[in-house]
DNA sequence: GCATCCCGCCACCCC
DNA sequence: GGGGTGGCGGGATGC
């Protein structure tokens, strides 16, 4: 493989200091659906969207990848998408469970049931069967060749649906990409194919993150960086239903700003001109915030999380007032009850946030009218 | 030094 | 044939 062109350097640049943060796809992913996630959507265009959200296309494949094997995107066309929205992503997680175990029922009648008293193994053993067969067959296939079935076995949405199934159809509820990595790959060694599937678990795990379907964590026990699915709680694994509520419930708080695995407090400068998010000093800007859609209602915090750009029309002086009720009406009727503390005290850091730059904004608007 | 993951090349797909 | 799609891994950034 050829050397890649370089990435925009500092150095390069100038006096601009290039910070990736502000590009993570679970970033794009916040602020993909910020821009859609709402009533009257149906049709989601690549190009429309690459443009509005000021990224390269390629990087939308990678979120239209990952939100169609959860069910929120479905393929109407080239270029084209149908939105289905976070509503059924139930449906999209209670069918790859429904998956995992038909497949793992089949694969324990063929392996007689096996029995291991070490758990990783077991663990391991499990998942290995849950996975889609297409994803078994291919580890049994001879390496190198790269037909079109080769490289569907290899893409980023089944390797997002197996990753879930690992969660939703084992009894572990924590997973260190590497494991997942390796699990995936069934029992391969090869370093360098799996350093290439944890990369993509990376991108996958970026993204579910930003919908809180899983958590970063530290495993306590290797203090290794691990995953922690939320979807579904490990007491009502196997059990149960799709917990509807936690993926659903998120969706009508994004605005305030999700993302878990970017949080970026320092407002570094942008090289790239074609992504317009922030200003040079880390401020909004709302002249530069038209460029990621003309025509959006929502446009970018400080930490790149699009919220409503609409801000409230001046209006008589108990219009703020009345607005600021109604936000206020609105995190109670959609606050999320998580099940995690962490989750919990974070949603209340971003709540105080949304507060304060409302208040700012209400603020500036008085300013204006004077 | 290791974990993370952005970036864009280019092989393959499909109209 | 050509535009769309997306696997892949180099290497930069973050900690």
């Amino acid at each position: 493989m050829l050397v890649p062109s370089p990435s925009p350097s500092p150095s390069v640049s100038g006096s601009t200091t290039y910070c990736r943060k502000q590009k993570s796809l679970g970033l794009l992913c916040s602020n993909f659906l910020s821009l859609y996630n709402r009533d009257g959507i149906d049709t989601v265009g690549l190009d429309e969207t690459a443009g509005r959200l000021g990224v390269e296309r390629r990087r939308i494949y990678d979120i239209v990848n990952v939100l169609e094997s959860v069910g929120v995107l479905v393929r109407k066309a080239k270029n084209t998408y149908h939105w289905r929205g976070l509503g059924a992503i139930p449906k999209a997680l209670g069918q790859l469970k429904e998956e995992g175990f038909k497949n793992n029922d089949e694969q324990i009648e063929v392996k007689s049931g096996k029995v291991s008293d070490d758990e990783d193994e077991r663990i391991s053993h499990h998942s290995a069967c849950l996975l889609d067969k297409v994803d078994l067959d291919s580890m049994h296939k001879a390496a190198g060749s790269f037909k079109s079935e080769n490289r569907k076995e290899k893409s980023l949405g089944l390797l997002t649906k197996n990753f879930i199934k690992l969660f939703l159809c084992t009894n572990s509820d924590m997973l260190s990409l590497d494991d997942a990595a390796k699990i995936l790959l069934g029992d391969a060694q090869n370093p360098s194919l799996t350093r290439t599937k944890v990369r993509r678990l990376y991108d996958i795990a970026n993204v579910l993150s930003s919908m809180n379907f899983i958590e970063k964590i530290q495993h306590p026990e290797t203090r290794k960086p691990a995953f922690r699915w939320l979807g579904m709680t490990s007491q009502t694994n196997c059990q149960t239903g799709p917990v509807t509520s936690v993926a659903h419930q998120e969706s009508k708080k994004r605005a305030f700003g999700t993302d878990l695995t970017n949080i970026c407090f320092k407002r570094s400068k942008l090289d790239d001109q074609k992504l317009t998010l922030f200003d040079l000093q880390g401020q909004c800007q709302p002249s530069k915030l038209n460029t990621v859609g003309s025509n959006s209602n929502v446009g970018p915090d400080q930490d790149g999380h699009l919220v409503p750009a609409s801000k409230p029309k001046p209006c008589d002086g108990g219009c703020n007032k009345v607005k600021t009720q109604d936000w206020e009406n609105v995190e109670s009727e959609y606050r999320p009850q998580y099940h995690n503390q962490a989750l919990r005290d974070l949603f209340v850091h971003y709540m105080e946030a949304w507060k304060s730059w409302y208040s700012q904004v209400a603020e500036m608007d008085k300013i204006e009218v004077i």
